[in-house]
DNA sequence: CTGAAAGCGCTTACAG
DNA sequence: CTGAAAGCGCTTACAG
């Protein structure tokens, strides 16, 4: 319809910078236009071999990962990429199914998000044909990955709970396949076990829920439980044990701590409100797409990127009785 | 390397049922996996015209449009459909330039998720060249729309709120673009209106956060705001409206009743546990992907189907004082 | 500055 | 049951 060659066509429409007449240009715009041309990003791929989208997984859409993928998003936009999501719903098989079937789609590279023991069943990195970096802590080592230093979170908390005058901890956990949450774990233990008073740490664990969190909370207030602070892995499990805190008449803060993990919007508005650390999740993302458009730009990226959590202390955290 | 052409490969790999002698099935698929071979899905889709792909626009990932996602997401896995996942934060120009992005990539259909004024600049149902489905009200007629009843949800809460006895209510709103609340704040005067005694309504405006609904309900507490029943347009803004009520000594549920919208998971294990018109955003995201699917089919799809709230009642909306 | 032509990796009538 | 060949809609050396 312009007069030209496909091949102007396409220089026109895909790249700004090829020297094409003035005229010409304008006759193939005004064409493509009256056209409604809208270039296939397929046939556009197959020929260039790069499909300028990128593979996302995530176990599910809770707050966390939720944040995480805006910060991916972010960087994606900018980056000109295109997002496939995948939710693994904590599955390994598909999970594998999804990195399958972005392979087949011919994603420039994968971001895989968890926390927890996902395995990428069967691939190493030199047998994963694209750029993967992984974010946030798990089984697979060899890939890059993104962290937030959990440990020291988890040291900071005690720390925190400590300098308040609490001795009497309980520390509500999942199981050991939680990566992250083992490590905040351990990091409490760091700081307690080097302190130089004694104190007592309970364990409550087998907790993956707000629900969970209430029902083993309420259980051991009944058997006795005597901490004067709460650590819960996530503010979901904050929230939890403070119902049935409350339930059981110990009033949060006055007669026990409460400090969870994530720092969710909604977490400052509650009454009291939840001292949190605060896990950069946006940041990660961000982070994690950057550095994975690195890769595939075939630049030498860190194996290793740790961002650091940072304590947001509010109301459910006072001084001990 | 299996000895047969590129027809007889392509038919064992992508066609199941295509009849093919089993020797040459059982050197095709072995040779494959030899190779390591992947299928290319940009290919594919280029000689098909069909990418098993839709794209998603949503707003942002809160809680309620990840739980539509989540919804969507099952749909599309049963229906073996990848997501491309968009954000339009809002933004009309980015919601465009993500429609565009869709289109170049050919997606089978799309999925557009809104609960505001959200137009689709220049998009009208027979300009769109593919499929589109809408989920929650917005501005775009004539496109086919999947919506909960808003109106009959506001309706039954107010009804809740004066079978205890409550008549002075405040309403806590964004403005009036925002079709799902303006809507339930619709069905709340419906209700009073019909009412056989007197009450009184005061709509506090501009509300779009836990933040917002924190500070305009303390300023109008300071005001002297006389409500014994707080209704807010999302569990969101509900928690910031109870943070403020707590805050000036106004006890939940003893003082000021408070309801408000969505359901949130961890709606329950606040103290009081809000009661809240559960909206079934996940359900929406279901229907939503599969009339899209039906639509694809070339099936005739019902232009409007609505779906129904169920109110949860539970600690903070008791008997007025 | 422009065009002819090959190629990206599949699918699918068509013929045998 | 199998293959040769055209075609999907682009991009990009190569030549002019």
């Amino acid at each position: 319809m312009a007069g030209v060659s496909v091949a102007t066509a396409s220089r026109v429409i895909a790249k700004a910078d090829y020297p094409v007449a003035a005229a010409t240009r304008v006759r193939v715009i005004e064409a493509a236009g009256a056209l409604g041309f809208v270039r296939n990003a397929m046939a556009r791929g197959l020929s260039r071999s790069r499909s300028d989208s990128v593979g996302v997984i995530v176990p599910a859409l809770h707050a966390y990962y939720a944040a995480m993928i805006e910060g991916i998003d972010e960087a994606a936009t900018r980056q000109g990429l295109t997002i496939l999501l995948g939710l693994s719903r904590g599955d390994e098989a598909k999970r594998e199914q999804l990195v399958t079937e972005f392979l087949e789609r011919r994603v420039d590279g994968l971001l895989i998000c968890a926390g927890a023991d996902d395995h990428l069943p069967g691939r190493t990195p030199t047998e994963m044909p694209i750029p993967t970096v992984l974010i946030g802590q798990q089984a697979n080592p060899g890939f890059p990955i993104v962290v937030t230093d959990n440990v020291a979170a988890g040291y900071e908390v005690a720390e925190h709970l400590w300098s308040l005058g609490h001795r009497a901890f309980a520390y509500l956990a999942p199981d050991k396949g939680w990566h992250d949450f083992r490590d905040r774990q351990a990091g409490v233990s760091v700081f307690l076990k080097q302190a130089d008073e004694a104190y007592k740490l309970d364990v409550l664990d087998g907790i993956y829920s707000e629900a969970d969190a209430f029902s083993r909370m309420g259980e051991a207030l009944k058997g006795g439980l005597a901490a004067t602070a709460v650590i819960a892995s996530t503010d979901r499990h904050a929230l939890g044990a403070m119902a049935a805190l409350t339930d059981a008449g110990r009033w949060v803060p006055d007669a026990v701590a409460v400090v969870g993990f994530d720092n969710y919007l909604s977490s400052q508005y509650l009454r009291p409100a939840l001292t949190s650390m605060h896990m950069p999740a946006g940041e990660m993302g961000r982070l994690g797409l950057e550095t994975l458009v690195a890769a595939i730009g075939g630049h030498q990226v860190p194996m290793r990127s740790e961002l650091r959590a940072t304590l947001v202390a509010r109301g459910s955290s006072v001084p001990s009785p």
